[in-house]
DNA sequence: CTGACTGCAAACGTTTTGCACGGTA
DNA sequence: TACCGTGCAAAACGTTTGCAGTCAG
């Protein structure tokens, strides 16, 4: 796997904690702390919380890991990648990865605010299929 | 002022407190609990935070303030306004609105994800004027 | 074998709650 | 006068830290 060299190039051991959660991370996408620490428990029955937080933040610390901010939710965490936005359903608090093109509106934030802009943080929000 | 109706209406009381975390909010666009704080303490010296926090959330519930959260930062408070985007300066964290056309991108999002979208929260993130 | 990781317990910072008193309407 | 709001203290959360024992490399 990819990840094992990225870890093992920033100094983090691969253990089997840490494997788990990044099984968690990707086989589910978006998960908060508790999700991963229902997920862990199975496994490791005594995992404690302590763990997890120094993991995802050791994780975030080297950018494998990025934390999603959801208006009125908690945070999510998701395996890094290309830039994305995401849509959230407010009923069922699901969530998915949309790929929408943000560069003409970085542009126009840009002239309106005269920053100079990098990046953009988007979250969607309304219903999905299976709510409606 | 208009905002005294709105409370009424909610039957919140208009208290001096309110009032200056109102103008607070009003006069400095974009703040965070602890500016809240500090700015009620110049008035009134014994203010508690539980105040604080038990007002944003009345406010909160009425709609009349909403919290934006902001990638890597602390949530700051803003007066409800018209829908909006933020831009951030990741060297001085001054925040700005921005009122950039988001109908393309909600429509967009719409078709790639399946979710019937209504709204956009967007932060964009860079450098302001004064600190590049 | 060495340094990093885990799990526990304690500490910490933030937010919430219960209650007696005071203020708004 | 009847509620609602305030301030205080305590409690409840969520997250971080220190440490001793364990494990990966």
């Amino acid at each position: 796997m990819n990840f094992v060299a990225l870890l093992k190039e920033n100094n983090l051991k691969v253990t089997p904690q840490r494997l788990t959660i990044v099984e968690e991370l990707y086989t589910h996408g978006h998960v908060n702390i508790d999700d991963i620490y229902k997920a862990l428990q199975s496994k490791f029955p005594s995992v404690s919380l302590a763990t997890i937080y120094k993991n995802i933040n050791a994780m975030i610390e080297i950018s494998f890991l990025s934390e999603v901010k959801i208006p009125k939710q908690k945070s999510v965490y998701e395996l890094t990648k290309m830039e994305h936005s995401h849509v959230v359903c407010s009923e069922c608090n699901s969530i998915m990865d949309v790929a929408v093109d943000t560069s003409d509106l970085l542009k126009q934030a840009s002239e309106l605010s005269d920053y100079t802009l990098s990046r953009s943080s988007i979250v969607f929000n309304g219903i999905c299929k299976d709510c409606k």
